[in-house]
DNA sequence: AACCCTATTATTAGGGA
DNA sequence: TTCCCTAATAATAGGGT
């Protein structure tokens, strides 16, 4: 209507919780919509299955799922069907860490880290050492990929590591191994929730 | 050290599946990356409770969760009336999920030997303190092997440790290079994998 | 809450290492 | 596979409607 000139412009914002609860809503159904929809382009693009699940500030579900989420919720249920309760230390850990107190620990470990990041270098010895002592040229996808019981041989490997002590490297290793193939959803308990699908 | 006229540049592409194969497993990673990324911000910014669950092309589930996975699926399944009982799959999932905390926690690890990999300095300092205060060289490892007992001792010795790091690294940082001062450590962030940590 | 608009910031396709 | 880089596209904060 006027020839005005349209101040408009994107600014950069603070990865904290917004405080007024009118931009916070704006936000959410902003951003909500542009997760939702870059969810769906990974399904396409790559094929792959997906589920999104939030809870807007009403408490009111919002969710998008290929091929949908029940689906999705059901073979991550089945995939995720490990072992049962082994009660050693770390699942007391874990179970305690629900609990809540671990919470802290669990920021201190943050902070440690923001730390070191700061201004760290000389950590490429400790990965080389590590790499040597797996024999793996990829310790990190290793790790990640070990279950309870592989964790506590690893303590052993790392110990031995420490004993050893010096070892320059030399890396090789190869051997990208775990494929978790097939698993099939049974939906038959879980009701389907209204599918989401937005472009 | 080259001429190299560097050709770089982003191209529009059509929204179906990626017909390379290798070129679908790149964009995957990338993509799921920036979604669990903005899933995390999302949450952060808007204070709401958000899950996403991705099967790799290999079957191996990605997911991000904040607070955690089994506790949006969990909400989620509640608030859309589904039958669910104590002895459900559900049920066992969560008292089996210690597992994918594990898998959590293991990622902040591995995080913080990651970003202690990449260019230390003032590592250096640290890891002295660190093997002073918890009698070992290689505090990464020790950390990995302790259970509950432990971890709660770490606690402490980590508080203590930071108190005094504090003062040093002051001292002897001298090229600043990103300084991201503040860390609030908000509870979202126990259940985001470690890409979003790195901003 | 749903759109419009625009200046910016954020993400990422493509290619190389 | 991961990381880097660049140029281009995509998403979005802020303000209005």
């Amino acid at each position: 209507m006027s020839g005005l000139p349209k101040t408009g412009g994107r600014k950069k914002i603070q990865m904290k919780k917004i405080e007024s609860g009118r931009e916070r809503a704006v936000t959410l159904t902003k951003r909500h919509n542009g997760l939702f929809k870059k969810a769906h382009e990974l399904a396409t693009l790559c094929g792959v299955q997906i589920a999104v699940i939030c809870f807007s500030l009403s408490g009111k579900p919002l969710s998008f799922g290929s091929p949908n989420v029940p689906f999705i919720i059901n073979k991550f249920l089945n995939t995720n069907q490990v072992e049962q309760q082994p009660n050693d230390s770390i699942t007391r850990f874990i179970n305690s860490y629900h609990e809540s107190e671990l919470q802290v620990l669990n920021r201190k470990l943050d902070e440690l880290k923001e730390e070191l990041a700061k201004e760290t270098k000389k950590g490429q010895i400790l990965q080389e050492r590590l790499r040597d002592s797996l024999g793996c040229n990829n310790y990190e996808e290793y790790i990640k990929s070990l279950g309870v019981e592989e964790l506590k041989e690893l303590k052993y490997k790392l110990e031995e590591l420490k004993r050893n002590a010096e070892c320059e490297l030399d890396d090789i290793s190869g051997g990208s191994t775990s494929a978790n193939g097939d698993h099939e959803a049974d939906l038959s308990k879980i009701g389907a929730p209204k599918d989401y699908l937005k472009m």
